[in-house]
DNA sequence: TTGAAAGCGTTACCAG
DNA sequence: CTGGTAACGCTTTCAA
């Protein structure tokens, strides 16, 4: 049926062995050897049969991530850039989405464990390490991405939230802005840390963030909208009104504004939005929305780089890395009149 | 290390066979043997190892799926419910993004098969099927999804895009709405069907639509907003300007939108805009987009089951599912009012 | 530089 | 109902 390694070694009179190593460059064997194999693979189109490899090494290449939500465009960007990172390195990814459950994401480490892959992603949904591995699963490499458990020493591979929250915070100050406002995430270290960055801000800036002043939400990640809606509805009864809110992420951010535009107020002037994500469609909402990008492409080639080298190098140490966000300014944050592009004056107006 | 089924085996007094067909409900096996295995495997907590199944069975418990682009929000939803649906059946989600390039397509493909994925589900970029399979794979069954080859006896999972652009336009004609324009998307399945639907439905009402009234666009999955702005400037250089303008997804018509809000058109008062697809952020633009859904997550569901019947009967006959689409309708048009949210007077002026 | 022997963990085939 | 033998296609180890 399909070629083998086999049929390859006895057409050419040669063992096995000999063809695999050919195949995998292997130092020892001689250059003639090595060019006849696989003159000879090309000419049959011998595709290696990669569940056999797998068997045979005890694992497949294939790496897995696990993800929150999928339809969430910070992870389906993560998994794209993540799998033509792998692409290029003949490396496959499997991919679950966990819905938020922990359960769920047990489940599907337990499968993917089961397939033996490479290494393993997962953005995890509960607060800490705990029972994630057992002892006998350790020689998977396990990477954390985007959420991190800060007091283990495990691979990290994420945005700098912190950075992230201190960015939006002197961005708004730098408005003039004083009554500060925050809408949090689940009790995760992204919420966590982009809200200590921001509070870092404002004190460095002698302003005060009370705790009236923050509010979160759960399962933000897919109902932030709405979440978003119900607790700006909360804020705006504050006295005074914040005239500049920070939220978790821009979904979040995008209920928000929709509250504070229902209830009558302007954005920016008086109220200023900044979101967290630099989702694709922020510049075309009904006021376009200021964020913090996470360059999240980046992030999934980082942590390619590193899962092909914890499977190649099993000694490397415990490596973290962070990436630094970057500001988006556009009009829900932007008190300068908002460039505009050529308007027409109305022409032909419908007819009939 | 790991337990194995023969460590099983051994404690119990058993065969590795007698094991084996106790843990997949073999039917040949007496009851209480079955228990007692069973019993045994989830005190040591014992995992099959898939790798060795997949050599053994000569196909891996996993599904390959190929789109063009993961961060459109169709395919990662239809991802998304693939994979939870395929979770419930114990198979696992191998994913790729093409990128809208038939190379890294035809790679993917390559790789999938050397994984011995149970079965492959495409998305295509290519127009034909020429050359996706040589006679040596068809033994891994296939289903397109999304986009058809529509000379082919395939196996095929999608929308009913004829319906969808049918629906669209008797909605924009029941608007009264008689000049009518279309902007198309890449030369496949969806996008002729769409248009054939739409051309379909003006026609049994007698409307002409000139072909200087419909335009397309490449590359459209990723870069629809941009192409969408740059083809609605030559639209609205028509005389009569279109009064309503039927699009091949929604991020094509939010492209398009900006362009007559640039231009002082009013939406939809001037032109009606129509999208397709529904994304998320759809209620939330400066104009809320009126689109036609998918039902994304159901097309999900129903390639899984496919795709897990096709491995499981390989004698099923093709099959064909296309999906009803549903008009959602918003202001971009809706000549009504728009129901609005109760909407407090401003109040608390920013302070300082 | 080459290759024979021995697995990797599971399932298929067939005899008992 | 049970289990021995063989096979799945490749890699690893070590001897020639």
């Amino acid at each position: 049926m399909t070629v083998r390694l086999k049929d390859i070694a006895r057409d050419l009179g040669v063992s096995v062995i000999t063809a695999s190593k050919a195949l995998r460059g292997s130092k020892d064997i001689s250059e003639e050897t090595r060019k006849r194999v696989l003159a000879r693979m090309r000419a049959v189109n011998y595709q290696p049969n990669m569940t056999a490899r797998a068997l045979a090494t005890g694992h497949s290449s294939i790496i897995g991530l696990i993800v929150p939500d999928l339809v969430h465009p910070f992870f389906a960007e993560l998994a794209k850039a993540l799998g033509g990172a792998l692409r290029k390195d003949n490396y496959g990814l499997i991919l679950a989405s966990s819905e938020e459950d922990p359960g769920i994401e047990q489940e599907e480490i337990r499968m993917m464990l089961a397939r033996r892959v490479g290494a393993l992603l997962i953005a995890s949904t509960r607060p800490s390490l705990q029972g994630i591995y057992n002892v006998a699963d350790l020689r998977t490499p396990l990477i954390l991405v985007d959420r991190n458990f800060p007091q283990l020493r495990v691979n990290f591979v994420g945005t700098d939230d912190y950075a992230g929250g201190q960015l939006a915070g002197e961005h708004l100050l730098s408005l003039g802005r004083r009554h500060l406002a925050h809408i949090g995430g689940p009790d995760l270290s992204p919420a966590i840390d982009r809200f200590l960055g921001f509070q870092g801000a404002l004190r460095r800036h002698g302003i005060d963030l009370p705790e009236s002043h923050t509010a979160s939400v759960a399962r933000v990640e897919e109902l932030g909208d709405e979440a978003g809606y119900a607790v700006m509805q909360q804020l705006m009864r504050l006295n005074p009104v914040p005239d500049g809110v920070f939220c978790y992420n821009d979904l979040t951010a995008i209920g928000a504004m929709q509250a504070a535009l229902d209830a009558g107020f302007a954005i920016p002037e008086q109220i200023a939005f900044l979101g967290f994500g630099n989702v694709r469609y922020s510049k075309y909402l009904r006021v376009p929305l200021s964020s913090i990008d996470q360059a999240t492409s980046e992030l999934g080639f980082k942590a390619a780089e590193l899962a092909l080298k914890l499977i190649r190098e099993p000694a490397t140490p415990h490596t973290t890395i962070k990436l630094p966000p970057k500001l988006v300014v556009r009009a829900s944050s932007n008190v300068e009149p908002a460039p505009q592009r050529k308007s027409t004056a109305v022409r032909s107006p419908r007819k009939r």
